[in-house]
DNA sequence: TGTACATCAGTGAACGCGCGTTCACTGATGTAC
DNA sequence: TGTACATCAGTGAACGCGCGTTCACTGATGTAC
């Protein structure tokens, strides 16, 4: 296919491996922080040798980009499944529900207080931070659209994106790293969440 | 005062030198967050050697619990300076505005990103941190109450709970690392926290 | 169908460095008598 | 008021360790002819 000396890039196999090498440095990610995350302990994690993890991913900054990188296409796309099929209109609050169903995974909400500190003291990991979160917050402004359709684009981007900040910060609360999860607050955080995807167009 | 070999403790000097080495470590946390905060970069930004550093914080666990705590404390003493004073009924905008105004310094927010993760994976601190944010939640719940006498005080509660997640999930968005800010965006948001604060008892 | 060869998958050992920690030490300061 | 002494403030050097990185290597796999 490719002129020899050019190379073939990856195998089906080495794809494969460096996917299994991703997950592992995700695992350790999401329950150990970043401090921890070094590249024996992935190797390890992973059933090879430091030298084979090299092969892929040569620094550790690759490593992390890499990273980044997958972390938040796979949550994106997690998002689209939940917020775009079956154009119903009554769906908004099983939406919702579903998206707030990820607090309670703490390695997941762990793995996004780790992303955020890492774009805190990154310039290149905030642009891709704030690249997903404008596609996150582009799926809500769809459903906040197909409900209030009397609304303009940039009104109801801009409640799909306090949508996504609420959201984003109930998931430390909700997760037990900084509160506790109580069948009241949920109440109001649910009615309040409803209410910016659904609610009256002006108060 | 005391029996010989008891001790009397770090002299003033002690005290004022040990709050320099912790508002060194600070800045670092700030600037470069935890992979960053070695020992010797805190004694190098603090101007004192290794060794000096260490007759203070023995530890580098040491350090990390006396910062995580003067940072929380300090926060704390922040907010109810802002949200105590003058019970005006007509203060909310101004309590609002003020603790909104957090977002424009991007090394505070970069701390709690920090301290956020640190919280994740470190029991001990997730613990000061719920702490911090229950109190964090008392005097927003004070702030509610006076605008709404005839709410209870679980409902005030859970309305000051909503409020504070909604600020800190704003504070990443509204600070640059996870999103832009806009004047539309920031509109919907003060008009959905102010309605948590004073908004109707029942939408 | 074979064969030669380039590329990819994976190993193993070694490097220099910065890290947290330990420890023995000197000078300054406060206090008991 | 003077002195002895315990404690505190601060220095300096050394340690063992785990880290990221480099590099030479072997075996497996795919492809060109």
């Amino acid at each position: 296919m490719s002129a020899p000396g050019t190379g073939a890039g990856p195998t089906a196999k080495g794809l494969r491996r460096r996917n299994e090498l991703l997950d592992a440095a995700e695992r350790l990610l999401a329950a150990s922080g970043g401090a921890q995350l070094t590249l024996r302990a992935v190797a390890d994690e992973a059933g090879v040798r430091l030298g084979h993890l090299q092969h892929y991913f040569p620094t550790r900054s690759d490593l992390l980009a890499a990273l980044l990188d997958r972390v938040l296409t796979t949550s994106l796309e997690r998002i689209a499944a939940r917020t775009d099929p079956a154009g119903d209109t009554a769906a908004a609050a099983v939406v919702l529900d579903s998206l707030l169903g990820d607090h309670d995974e703490p390695s997941l909400v762990g793995l996004f207080t780790e992303v955020w500190s890492m774009a805190a003291h990154d310039e290149p990991a905030a642009e891709t931070l704030r690249s997903f979160y404008a596609d996150y917050a582009g799926h809500v402004t769809a459903i906040v659209r197909r409900h209030l359709p009397e609304l303009d684009e940039r009104g109801a981007r801009a409640r799909a994106e306090v949508f996504v900040m609420a959201v984003e910060g109930a998931a430390i609360f909700r997760s037990g790293i900084a509160g506790r999860r109580t069948p009241h607050t949920d109440d109001v955080l649910r009615r309040t969440l409803l209410t910016l995807l659904t609610g009256p167009a002006r108060s």
